[in-house]
DNA sequence: CACTGCTGGTTGCAAGATGAAACCAATAGT
DNA sequence: ACTATTGGTTTCATCTTGCAACCAGCAGTG
C-alpha cells in the first residue's frame, strides 16, 4: 500500500511531494496536525471524514514519514499521530493553500479561520517567491530545467 | 459536475483551496501550465493522463476560474488553455510543493528537474513564512484564530 | 477536391477507491 | 464490576478512475 509512482512522471518533485502526501484528505490532516490534533477521534471529529480512510490515511502518512506515531503523552496506554521533521517542513505549502483560498474564495468581510503570529497576534506576510539575490518573482520569470545534474 | 464542498469543513481556506483545485492530476496540470503547456496535447502527453479525465479536469479548472479557454494563438481553429490571474496566484503552492520535493525526496545529487529563475539561470530561494513584521516563523509560532470577524 | 493523419474529444466498461454503517476489542472512568 | 470511549476492522453498495475503442472536425498534401 505503499504505492509507488502513480504520477511516472517522477523526475518532478512536485509530483513526488503529491504522490506522498496521498490525497486532499492527507493534506487537511496534515493541515489539522499543524493545528495541534494528535489523537485519532480528534481527526476525525475535526474532518468528518470515515474511520476505514482515516485509518488508511494516517498510516500511509506515517509510512511515508509525514507522521510518525507515538506513545499518547497524557499517560494514556493510546498512541498519538505527531508530524516528523519532513511532515513540519509541509509548512510553507499548507500556508500557500491557506492564503490563495483567503484571497480567492472568500467575500471581504466574510469570516474565516485565520492563522496568526502567535506572539503578536497578526495575519502572516503573504508567501513570496524569490530569487536567489531575493528579488521578487513571478512565474513569467522563471523556466523550468529538465534533469539538472548535480 | 461543480461538485460543491467535498470537504463541508468550508470556513477553513485551506480546505476551500483544496476543494476548488479538485485533485492531484489537476494541479499537475496547473503546474504544467506555469511550465507552458497550453494544448489539450501538451497536457495529455506530458501527464499520461486518460483523454476523459484530462477532459473532465479541464472543464472543472475553466469551471472553477483557474484556467481560461482561449482561441488558439497559432491562428488553428482549436483551443488553448492558459491560467488566469486567480491560476497564476497558485504560484507559491506548486513552488512550495517543488521545494519540498526536492528536499526530501532526492538523493544528493540526484538529477530532477529545477525551476531557476530566468534571468540569472539561479535556483530560488526557499520559500518562508514571515511575520507581519518579517521574523521567520515555525508552525509552533503560529496558531488558528478559528472565525475571526473581519 | 480527395485523401490522410492529427487533434480533441466521447462512450462503454471493468476494476479499484470511497464512504456509511455495523461490529468489535481494549482501555478508561466510576 | 459495569459502562462509555477510543480506535479501529469488516462488509457492502456506490462513485470514480482508467483503458480502449470510437469518432467528428480540422489541417496538410497532391
Amino acid at each position: 500500500m505503499v504505492s509507488r509512482t502513480r504520477f511516472d512522471d517522477s523526475e518532478c518533485p512536485v509530483a513526488r511531494s503529491v504522490d506522498a502526501i496521498g490525497d486532499w484528505w492527507s493534506l487537511l490532516i496534515v493541515r489539522d496536525a499543524f493545528d495541534g490534533s494528535r489523537r485519532f477521534g480528534e481527526f476525525q471529529r475535526s474532518l468528518g471524514v470515515a474511520k476505514n480512510i482515516l485509518t488508511a490515511r494516517l498510516r500511509a502518512l506515517v509510512a511515508g514519514g509525514v507522521l510518525e506515531s507515538v506513545p499518547a503523552s497524557d499517560g494514556s496506554a493510546y498512541r498519538e499521530y505527531v508530524l516528523t521533521s519532513k511532515g513540519r517542513a509541509l509548512f510553507p505549502v499548507i500556508v500557500a493553500l491557506r492564503q490563495w483560498g483567503e484571497q480567492n474564495f472568500f467575500a471581504p468581510g466574510e469570516p474565516h479561520s485565520q492563522l496568526v503570529d502567535r506572539r503578536q497576534g497578526q495575519q502572516l506576510r503573504a508567501l513570496e517567491v524569490l530569487s536567489a539575490d531575493g528579488r521578487p518573482l513571478d512565474p513569467d520569470d522563471t523556466t523550468v530545467h529538465k534533469l539538472s545534474p548535480r
